[in-house]
RNA sequence: GCGGGGAUGCCGGAGUGGUCAAACGGGCUAGCUUAAGGAGCUAGUGGCUUAGUGCCUACGCAGGUUCGAACCCUGCUUCCCGCACCA
């Protein structure tokens, strides 16, 4: 067996030392192809990285092969909570840990023989990446899309500090698992996401992205048109959002979300002791274990007086309302609304209908659920008849000439906290003066360079840097303090694709000229996980650059693709604690890494889920160790026409389907090519070469050391893709071969009856066929093989044929006769 | 809870309105090969039936649309993914 590992090796030497995937502006036309770039954690690549990279890589190679002035860059999303949350535990520092890290993916990336320009390579914790991180966030600010308000954040007293949901597990700190988690209110920098909601809902459309992903964007931007009304509360006025105001004569309660940063507001001395206690009770502000628990509540003590009734209603604080959705406070109509309903039996609050049922009256006393259907109003004033459709349209606008409301679009879309309490993030640029307030920092004084010496475990480790908290004021030169909050990493992530097209530039984030070249990005590729989050971002910061002049373009990435989920073997996830993580360098070092890619391409269609085969990877293996021996064997000659028709048509069907990520379907087909090349004595050059170029994007190294050993001096990973010639392509040899196997089925289904019924061994066949068709059934000796009998073809015509049975009269067109004995 | 996606032979998976018992791979069975094992080659692999034929039964469950459904619609079961401080 060939040394695959070694020849791998000479290989992905030699296109670095050959810098063969450099790539620069040139009159050819671009393609930009990105994965999105990993999180360098400790524990290296796992397969779903390897699965990433492959699809992109075979993607790269293509296009480059096609033509295409081909981009395809590689990076680090190098900041982050894993880096510090070793640097808490273990004592290491983030930049070692990350350094480490990083290292490790380069050279498991490079074993995967994946075709990157690693000139362009960024690593987004170096100052001269974060650096325009900050850049940015200036322009953010001047252009007053930055600002500051109080959330709620997950704090732990003893660490004195803020926990990541992460490192809140069942409400309990991580670290002390005895501490319970705590809600604290901090002040914290946003971003106004929501300017661009209605720009990021209507470009959706434009998108070649796949629907699920587009539902996905749209329903997370959540627009919806609604009534804003303004109910009174201790004299001060709180709007309140509702899509039903149809219902508003039917309000039995108010809820305000217990995290509210007003809530306290609101509370009656008398009520005090039990609100703290039942915010204190909300363990973890995690709005996702928040909506799994029971819809809890408890009265605040204050009454909300209903605009058009001036009913006095209480008002509940509830940990099932969204503090940051709508004014985080909602009227409740237990007759309604099923969780209102709920919430009320709970609380014994009254409930009453305001909607009929048209065919039977409900009654508030014994309805067992919300009415949520259409219907009439009743026990609602001037609107009581009215079908409740038309109703909202009319109580909005009573509500809008009375001051009270007005018809207002809300989205679920909220503004981006980006402020983290955390070390290991980029600094954000704005300095604290007392006499001035909030002064950013300077253009000219970036980067702000995030110190190495502070200490991890207790409070916010930049606060425990003095130099670095203490500044002089840029405007009055005064005492001051620098901002200890660092970046959300999803900052980092959402321009970074800008940088790779420029990465060493000193002078600003990027040259527009080469952003204009090649941006937007053509293909990027990556798991389902960021159909939200990290696009959104992107799309959202490509929008404000534009309207800050630094890009032309409205979108980031024209085509996305989503790769599956990569199962283990067993179905489950693959993770640590199951025990069934495969790790992809160890698949590499025992089988190859052509082995591994053409296995990971060959599970399922490449947007699916799968599950990883330990069957499959032997296959895979012992597929190109037959090409492999096949090579060594090669006779050079010339093609039958047969052989031709086959190469040509595989051309033409993978090409279309490697274009259409459809690497499954094109890797049988090469396989098919392959074993009818077995079968030949001699092939072409030009067809033998046809097929390594097929093969190369899957397989690079093995196809790249066949291409050199049958006399190329270039690299097969710069060659031109193979064009098929039509008029090559015949149907009349897959009708031979579609007869071919008819005729051995039949074959041996009649032995096998046979030997079944008449308990008869055979050992010839006889095949007689009608003489125009005799050139068809020619492969007698394939036949043979196939059957292992002896094969004796006749036409039926032939008067010598032997016949003792004279099944030969059976014959018939495309079903010649058979006689077994 | 909200949002998104999936369920096809023994297994991994093709197939998204007719030509489709289901590509390709794995496993298993038989034959050839081999000192043996492995590897390799050939065939078979839902059921019944048959000198190469014919029939029946299938695509999570239950309905519906259609001349016709694995594919479209509705409900259900079940699994997976995301839910804003993991990235």
């Amino acid at each position: 067996m060939a040394d695959f590992l070694k020849i791998e090796k000479k290989w992905q030497k030699a296109w670095e030392t050959k810098k063969t995937f450099k790539t620069r502006e040139n009159n050819k036309k671009k393609y930009y192809i990105l994965e999105m770039f990993p999180y360098p954690s400790g524990a290296g690549l796992h397969m779903g990285h390897a699965l990433n990279y492959t699809i992109g890589d075979i993607y790269a190679r293509f296009k480059r092969m096609t033509g295409f002035n081909v981009l395809y860059p590689m990076g680090y999303d190098a900041f982050g909570l894993p880096a510090e949350n070793a640097a808490i535990k273990v004592g290491e520092h983030p930049e070692s840990y990350t350094k480490k890290a990083i290292a490790n993916f380069i050279k498991q990336q490079r074993a995967l023989g994946l075709s990157y320009d690693w000139d362009r390579e960024l690593i987004t914790c170096e100052p001269e990446y974060y650096r325009w991180n900050q850049y940015f966030f200036l322009k953010l600010f001047e252009k007053r899309l930055v600002y500051k308000k109080k959330a709620a954040a997950n704090w732990c007293p003893k660490c004195d500090t803020v926990l990541a949901n992460e490192q809140v597990h069942n409400g309990k700190c991580w670290i002390h698992k005895d501490t319970s988690v705590e809600i604290k209110q901090l002040e914290q920098w946003f971003i106004k996401t929501t300017e661009y909601a209605d720009e990021l809902l209507d470009y959706i459309n434009d998108l070649q992205w796949p629907d699920r992903i587009k539902t996905m964007q749209e329903n997370w931007i959540g627009k919806s048109y609604g009534t804003e009304i303004n109910f009174k509360i201790k004299g001060k006025n709180w709007p309140i959002f509702t899509t039903r105001p149809d219902t508003i004569y039917g309000v039995t309660f108010m809820v305000i979300s217990a995290q509210h940063s007003r809530l306290m507001e609101i509370v009656t001395e008398k009520q005090k002791a039990e609100v703290e206690k039942f915010v204190k009770k909300l363990k973890s502000v995690s709005e996702k274990e928040l909506e799994d628990m029971d819809k809890e509540g408890v009265f605040t003590g204050s009454y909300a007086i209903n605009p058009l009734t001036n009913e006095k209603i209480p008002v509940y604080a509830g940990n099932f309302v969204i503090a940051d959705y709508g004014s985080g406070m909602v009227m409740a109509v237990p007759a309604h609304d099923q969780r209102d309903f709920e919430f009320a039996k709970k609380y014994k609050i009254p409930i009453k209908v305001v909607i009929q049922h048209e065919d039977y009256e409900l009654d508030a006393e014994k309805i067992p659920r919300a009415y949520t259907g259409a219907g009439k109003l009743a026990n609602s004033g001037e609107f009581n008849g009215s079908s409740n459709t038309d109703a909202i349209d009319e109580i909005t606008s009573y509500l809008n000439k009375k001051n009270l409301g007005k018809k207002v679009v809300q989205y679920k879309l909220r503004d981006w906290l980006i402020s983290r309490q955390r070390y290991w993030g980029t600094p954000i640029p704005m300095i604290y003066c007392n006499k001035c307030g909030i002064v950013p920092v300077p253009e000219k004084d970036l980067p702000v360079v995030l110190p190495k010496n502070v200490k991890f475990g207790k409070g916010n480790p930049l606060a425990t840097n003095a130099k670095f908290v203490n500044v002089k004021c840029p405007k009055c030169k005064g005492n001051a303090k620098r901002e200890t909050d660092t970046m959300d990493t999803f900052f980092d992530s959402s321009w970074y694709f800008l940088r790779f097209v420029d990465n060493k530039n000193k002078k600003e984030p990027f040259d527009k000229n080469k952003i204009k070249y090649w941006l937007p990005v053509d293909q990027y590729i990556g798991g389902a996980e960021h159909a939200v989050m990290h696009l959104m971002y992107a799309r959202f910061f490509v929008k404000f650059l534009r309207d800050s002049g630094f890009v032309k373009i409205d979108e980031p990435f024209t085509r996305l693709f989503n790769q599956g989920m990569l199962h283990a073997s067993d179905g489950q996830k693959m993770s640590k604690s199951l025990g069934n993580v495969i790790n992809p360098i160890d698949t590499i070092e025992k089988y190859s890494a052509d082995s591994l890619r053409l296995n990971l391409m060959s599970l399922a269609s490449p947007d699916k889920d799968s599950n990883w085969s330990d069957k499959g990877i032997e296959s895979s293996h012992k597929f190109i160790n037959k090409i492999y021996e096949y090579f060594n064997k090669i006779k050079i000659g010339k093609s039958s026409s047969k052989i031709e028709s086959k190469v040509n048509k595989t051309i033409k069907e993978v090409t279309s389907d490697i274009d259409n990520f459809r690497y499954n379907l094109g890797i049988i087909k090469i396989r098919m090519l392959f074993e009818s090349l077995e079968e030949e004595n001699q092939v072409s050059k030009k067809d033998i070469e046809s097929f390594l170029k097929l093969l190369h994007p899957i397989c690079p190294h093995i196809t790249e050391e066949w291409w050199s050993k049958i006399g190329n001096k270039n690299f097969i990973s710069l060659e031109k893709w193979p064009i098929a010639d039509e008029s090559k392509i015949s149907e009349k040899f897959e009708q031979e071969e579609q007869a071919l196997n008819k005729i051995v089925g039949d074959i041996v289904n009649i032995t096998r009856i046979i030997k079944e019924k008449q308990n008869k061994e055979v050992s010839k066949a006889f095949i007689y066929v009608i003489p125009k068709e005799k050139e068809i059934y020619s492969d007698v000796k394939s036949i043979k093989k196939r059957t292992n009998l002896e094969v004796k073809i006749f036409a039926v015509n032939d008067a010598n044929k032997y016949d003792p049975q004279g099944k030969s009269k059976n014959s018939k067109q495309g079903k010649p006769a058979i006689y077994l004995e």
